[in-house]
DNA sequence: TGCTGTGTATGCATAAACTCATACAATATG
DNA sequence: CATATTGTATGAGTTTATGCATACACAGCA
């Protein structure tokens, strides 16, 4: 299954003008809405993500603190962080609205740098099939 | 069709911690991307949506200084802004690359909403179709 | 008891985002 | 020509995000 090195090793930030905080957020949510993390799982610790990630203390505590407001995680001090009940109903909906907001985001932009629709795709499905090899 | 009103009404904002000229942005892109915003269509003004949404002018036009940059819209002074005319598939070289860096964004973004890379390529396929039918 | 790991907290500094106010410059129109 | 519209620009001020450093407090374990 899904390890805390997994998740960790998944973990990015980038320069898209979305404040750090907000990035390991939505990831994290991610990986509980896709299943990567399920209830009781414990989750990469604070220090583990800002050495991994090469951000500060405080920034990953801004993401696990908002976590813990919405209900998604519980904060044990000296344990751990552990994953609390799933974030969302994950509405069925969730993921085909977010995957066509997506969707419609990304052609707009390939269109705007001159890429075809085709070459999008041959490259999107390269590089996920490129992961799927590193397991 | 779908007006400069109706692309107005739809825009938004939440407190979610993403910069408004990054949420506005992305809406703007999304609306390109399903085909209710096409080339030379004329946007809102940036007076419009700063109304409407009550934001600031210079908040405005940062998200729609961003889209010139990415190529997307034309700002021309006294007139307005216009969706631009996708530019010529570039050299087959350059638009690798800038296809690639998109997929890697794209499937980065898809992973932190929990979206399947089959999902994904599957709603980017079908809007492209859909598009193609508007002709 | 002592050591380590983990969450909690503070202070200082810098940069970015946002708002408010006020203009200027180019275009279109009567 | 006068006026309105639209994009462009600047400066002051507030808030937030981030990094860096330094601790404190609680849990687990040898």
């Amino acid at each position: 299954m899904h390890t805390q090195q997994q998740i960790l090793a998944a973990l990015h930030v980038e320069a898209t003008g979305v404040p750090i905080y907000v990035q390991l957020r939505e990831q994290l949510l991610g990986a509980m809405g896709a299943g990567f993390l399920t209830p009781g799982d414990q989750m990469p610790t604070m220090r583990q993500v800002a050495v991994a990630l090469k951000v500060d203390l405080n920034t990953v505590r801004h993401a696990y603190d908002d976590l813990e407001k919405m209900g998604a995680v519980r904060l044990e001090r000296g344990r751990g962080t552990f994953v609390a009940e799933p974030p969302e109903p994950a509405h069925p909906d969730a993921q085909a609205v977010a995957a066509d907001k997506l969707a419609r985001q990304t052609l707009a932009q390939a269109k705007a740098a001159g890429v075809t629709t085709q070459l999008l795709l041959e490259r999107i499905a390269a590089l996920a099939a490129k992961k799927e090899d590193l397991r």
